[in-house]
DNA sequence: TTGAAAGCGCTAACAT
DNA sequence: ATGTTAGCGCTTTCAA
């Protein structure tokens, strides 16, 4: 029970060598069918289980991708996730996870973990602390698979899936001023990963596009969580104008925001809030949430997808593209203002 | 920049052998100084990154424990990873994640895959569906850690972690009896792991304690998730005697309740609603949801502490007891009636 | 303190 | 169709 059954056992067994027996279990074509069987018999009754280690040393292939997200307990990443999973399996690929928790630190140390695991590449999703991207670019010096998704950084050279997040933050703008929305502000990240800039700037291209002015003291730049949004909420209360709207950097600031609006007697939609990625619960709190969609799974799929294209080349970096996914609004209750502005304005 | 460095690369350039590499990397002590320097440096200088791989066939060590949960994406599962990480980093080991997605197939590929890749133990939760544990003790027969966590059944003979399920069941309905509340449903899951089970009897056990009658119809055996617990509230306006609290077997569950019963007009805490696993979003939906604390991360924390005790035996699960956690209440505005109930009394 | 050499379990030329 | 053999990169005895 202690020793682990090997090729050199089940070859033994059946007085062959350890190639035969390889081959056999290895689906290698030029093998009679008896030796086959008779290998897979004894492999099982033996309860063989193969150290795939010493196979990927051997071959130079683990047949696993590292996939680094801030953090899997958001919905969004977590579907991600799951469609990268789906889009690799039946290529034999296994994924193994590492969580940045939105730290440069943990971020490089998933790097460095993963390919001293000797990954075959890696799929990542950077933290908001990321400014540098050295580490990733020891992947490419491997000539390993790079893809970064979501939340990339002009600075890298890589294929990369994204959302259109100009589009995502114009698109949830224009939204509000459709509902009637007037004085509209935006509790975002300070941080320096291109997707909350684009969101910030489709916010500040749709107030334009509808005559609105933009007022700096409506962008709230601090983190994303449900503490930062109650906190943004709190600071746009006492701010002239008042807001009457809000769009949160995700659905989570924007539960922080609608109940600090709650607390304040200005239950939405009578203050707007819009949040991004449609979370489990968002379609069921009270009010419940507007938001966009993401499409996270067309997101994993694309990633998994591309990750294949690029292991099946000898240069992974060739003929690449970049993908981008276009939002979509999801319109609820918390935005839903346009019966009672209409009564206003008759 | 294709080739990677090995220690043979820094040997030669330094015109030493590998064993002194090897050594002078692994903080091997009879090393002199000067060559332990030089070999750092031109690692260094070579950009030299370890195989892992080798290293592990080599040792029969990887360093990596396998963690199956049923989804990542629960609160409370996240919470345990993380706390398993961090309680496992200082000594060197990583986590390699999956998923059962509640899938007894996919938990049996997971162990499969996961001992393929000759992780050094694995700690898991079942997944629903799990009805045999045969996949589970294939772990055990080589010898190496297998830790149950949380959703254990009670056919597998190994060190667990888990809550005190019974207490939470027992807590949570002798909660609602002090709120005022006298027909208590419950909507949990049909399937065989234990926690559930527990938590049913805890349950029925306050219920005869309190001098209330069991009623069967008010046991909703369905699955755990936002729409089961739709489904199952929706089932119970419709039973008589009309329950006036409803217990959900999760906070997903409970948000699904609540939704079903606001439609119904009969927004909580008018019918009392309370849930487990005290998730992200549960203190800030409206009403704030009570739940039950499982106390996520000291469960993570004793799963990492009971790993490295038994890795540091030479036989695992020797003097290995289990762990039990006990549960803690929070109250929250879903199950408030204290007040009106007072008044009704009056 | 360092070197020489065997071997972890598997794959893949190269033979036959 | 099967056998022989040389490693993959590292650790670790044994020897010096």
């Amino acid at each position: 029970m202690k020793k682990k059954t090997t090729i050199y056992d089940i070859a033994q067994e059946l007085g062959v060598t350890v190639s035969t027996v390889s081959r056999a279990l290895s689906g290698f074509p030029a093998i009679s069918k008896a030796t086959r069987q008779a290998v897979i018999a004894a492999a099982a009754r033996l309860n063989y289980s193969p150290n795939k280690l010493a196979s990927a040393l051997k071959s130079g292939k683990t047949f696993i991708v590292g996939v680094i997200v801030p953090s899997v307990e958001a919905h969004f990443f977590a579907t991600i996730i799951h469609n990268i999973e789906e889009g690799l399996k039946d290529s034999g690929y296994r994924i193994i996870l590492f969580q940045s928790k939105e730290s440069l630190a943990n971020e490089i140390r998933g790097v460095k973990t993963l390919l001293e695991a000797q990954v075959d590449g890696i799929l990542a999703s950077m933290s908001l602390e990321t400014n540098d991207v050295a580490h990733f670019q020891e992947i490419v010096a491997q000539n390993k698979p790079l893809i970064i998704f979501d939340r990339v950084n002009q600075e890298i050279n890589v294929p990369t899936i994204t959302l259109n997040d100009f589009r995502a933050g114009y698109m949830a703008t224009e939204h509000l001023i459709k509902q009637g929305y007037r004085n509209i502000a935006f509790v975002t990240t300070t941080h320096q990963v291109k997707i909350f800039n684009d969101r910030l700037n489709g916010y500040k291209e749709a107030l334009k596009k509808h005559n609105l002015k933009v007022n700096e003291h409506h962008i709230i730049l601090g983190g994303l969580s449900i503490n930062d949004g109650r906190f943004g909420a709190g600071q746009l209360l006492q701010t002239l104008p008042k807001p009457d709207a809000i769009i949160a950097g995700d659905d989570f600031t924007a539960l922080g925001v609608i109940k600090e609006l709650q607390e304040a007697g200005e239950v939405p939609p009578k203050i707007g809030v819009i949040g991004f990625a449609n979370e489990t619960f968002s379609a069921y709190i009270t009010p419940s949430l507007s938001t966009i969609d993401q499409h996270p799974s067309q997101m994993g799929a694309a990633c998994a997808e591309m990750f294949l294209k690029m292991v099946s080349q000898q240069n992974p970096y060739e003929n690449i593209g970049n993908v981008v996914i276009e939002p979509t609004l999801i319109p609820r209750a918390s935005t839903t203002k346009l019966q009672e502005s209409e009564s206003l304005i008759d």
